[in-house]
DNA sequence: AGGTATTTTCAGAAGATTCTGAAAGTAATG
DNA sequence: CATTACTTTCAGAATCTTCTGAAAATACCT
């Protein structure tokens, strides 16, 4: 393994922590997850809390929350030897899972909030209340859009099933050109 | 306006805050989206600074965050008026906006990483770089169809033009009877 | 230009999050 | 059931983020 290498593993550890905040992780977390994924075998808590520089104890915790949000793999260690952890590789699998995850702990809540608020405001017939009802109608129908897409995507594979792969080709050979960033 | 109404405002704009985390501004930047989405009428920084009970410069801040993010727009004050921040309604632009601005602040930075790493390790072919390079390759294809994905959206109009509507209608019709939160 | 009203900035305070490490807990073995 | 090996927990430390408030800057009028 050349030095160039553990370089780009590094920086790719880096980034997929910082990567960590769009799915709702502390970069610690999402860290370990980018390390495991940059190796060829599963680890050792051991292994990790050398390869990364962190305490025992951090290393336990995110372990158990990449577990809760199936983004790694336990597997009882052989004879006196230590669990191993191994990521989940296959990461359309895994987005899969953060979506779920998400939706359940925190998107679900808010529709229900929601669904809630908006019977509540009927007695009031005042201007202001007229237009926050209102908009508050139009946030319930987006998130529930938003919703419905996201269902729609864990029972599997809208992508392939509507043939939006291709439509995403085209755009994507359009975007091409233009990749400046700011 | 009703006492109800009034705790269902405040409920909402800390609901709206706690949103923040998903499109990534700070819960105090996102309250005053929110706060201003419920009133009626725009908002001078000091009905703001009376309406949320947060300080002058925050505030001045926040709103200019809000304002890059093109979730609020500014009015010069008529003569001898404070300006006044006048929220983004259309919601299906707010997004947009917001994709957009994360897309290019984030995204695109992490695109250009992972193309410019692959070439990189052509060099390596130990067992570990080789796993790792084909592990970077399924997450570069990954990326770039959910960056198609959104470039497609912000485009204009993917759910339309694709008809996804009705898919999605037919979606939640199926999960509305279940919508217990873990 | 002078005077007044409004806005922005930014150093430090306050608050929130994440990490450490040692002690308590658990499991497996002989 | 005692020993050894490994894992989890959690109080406090370290760090990072966000907010405050007063001073500096800017805009606007006469």
């Amino acid at each position: 393994m050349s030095e160039r290498t553990e370089t780009i593993r590094s920086d790719f550890v880096e980034l997929w922590g910082r990567l960590g905040s769009f799915w709702g992780v502390p970069p610690t977390t999402a860290r370990i997850y980018g390390w495991l994924l940059s190796r060829a075998e599963p680890a050792t808590p051991d292994e990790i809390v050398a390869g990364l520089g962190m305490s025992r104890g951090a290393v336990s915790m995110a372990c158990r929350e990449l577990s809760d949000w199936g983004l790694v793999h336990d597997e009882k260690g052989a004879r006196g030897r230590q669990r191993t952890w191994r990521p989940e590789t296959d990461l359309e699998k895994a987005i899969r899972n953060i979506v779920a995850t998400r939706k359940r702990r925190e998107w679900n809540p808010i529709l229900e909030n929601l669904r809630e608020w908006i019977p509540s405001l009927d007695g009031d017939d005042s201007e202001e209340a007229e237009v926050f009802r209102e908009r508050l109608k139009s946030i319930e129908s987006l998130v529930g859009t938003a919703d419905a897409m996201a269902e729609s995507f864990l029972k599997g594979g809208m992508v392939q099933r509507l043939g939006l792969k291709a439509l995403v080709t085209a755009a994507r050979r359009k975007s091409k050109k233009g990749a400046r960033s700011s």
